[in-house]
DNA sequence: AAGTTCCGAAACTAAATAGTTTCGAAACAA
DNA sequence: TTGTTTCGAAACTATTTAGTTTCGGAACTT
């Protein structure tokens, strides 16, 4: 990662959009079957390609989940251009509105069946962790304090723990009860307890 | 379990008491190694006896650790003998109260280490999830009703949502950030987020 | 005493799979 | 052309462990 190959590299190129393919197919995987029961095999077999063409590329399966994960959840948030509809809860909305259905669902479905993902090594597990809920919650961040500026927000509101009640509600519901975090939910969280608290006296 | 030995059994009969010593081994092998590296060699020997008196009384490792879940949470919470302080705040922490920092803790480790269980059969989950939870929820909606009935809670508050969400902080902080879920922290939950919403108009 | 069931220890079976190695072919540099 | 690296496929190694079976002995009923 940090030398680049600074003498051309006899030999045959690597192929940079197998790289992609793998990170594809994984995550593919992890959606269907959930990581405990995803194989190299499977994913070799997905991707079209072999397990030493994995292996070349990332040492363990572990490696290989992290960078799928983080490859995931950094397609699902821009942290430029973001919404600004004027209110906290449609800018918060706005957020997960762009992306497909399909792929929030597929999202959920990958974050289901982590598993065992976060105890098998908690270095891995925390840079994962940080991957997936770490660009969101940034976000949320800002949209929220943005609102507390201008007024929308009480000025000693607690944002911070509210955020990180946002990302409790979605993993909660997502691998414990087994259920979408879909917008109407969502709208309930902000509506009855969230905006209620933030903008309390 | 429906049928009673109605013919009295003729030889040696089962020790009842190895059943606790069996279900104490496995919170503990689940505490301290988490349910992926727990082994049924690890519970016998830890119980001191064999696998084959597990298996009499299992039928399965999945089955052993939920039956262990549900035993750990069900102390954990009287559903009898409600605190009754005269605040809601007082009463939802005095139900985490009376119980030792170490039995906490342990049961948070427990939680934490349970990695893949809740992926390995979804029925199996879903009766662990309601004997983990299940309790402390019941528990938590009857104070959080009586604080609405002696006026501490606005009337249309959505104290059925707030209380799914103690269960998702409680979850994420414990399986997801791996930080102790402690009464600091519960405190900001309810000064901050919690009561203000329930309370707010 | 006889027959039955449970006990705990140990050996065993069976399956799954992460990770490695091998191999013939293809791509590329010099 | 020569040497090097990647490619995909397949065989292979090594480990782990859930679940079964066996066995000598103890506890219990009749």
């Amino acid at each position: 990662m940090t030398e680049k190959k600074q003498t051309t590299q006899v030999g045959r190129k690597r192929d940079e959009s197998l790289d992609d393919q793998i990170i594809e197919a994984a995550i593919d995987i992890l959606a269907e079957t959930g990581f405990d029961r995803m194989t190299m095999d499977m994913v070799a077999a997905t991707a079209k390609t072999g397990k030493a063409s994995i292996y070349r590329r990332w040492s363990s399966k572990s490696e290989l989940v992290k960078d799928a994960l983080i490859s995931m959840s950094g397609r699902s948030v821009e942290l430029k251009n973001l919404p600004d509809t004027g209110t906290l809860k449609g800018d918060l909305l706005a957020v997960l509105k762009p992306y497909s259905a399909e792929h929030q669902q597929r999202k959920s479905q990958v974050i289901r069946g982590l598993g065992s993902f976060f105890t098998h090594d908690e270095k891995l597990a925390e840079e994962a962790r940080a991957g997936i809920f770490g660009p969101l919650n940034e976000v949320n961040l800002v949209l929220m304090k943005r609102a507390q500026q201008r007024g929308e927000l009480c000025q000693d509101a607690d944002i911070e723990l509210a955020c990180e009640i946002i990302l409790s509600v979605i993993s909660y519901r997502t691998q414990v009860l087994f259920q979408s975090f879909d917008r109407a939910y969502f709208e309930q969280v902000l509506d009855r307890i969230l905006l209620p608290a933030l903008q309390a006296p």
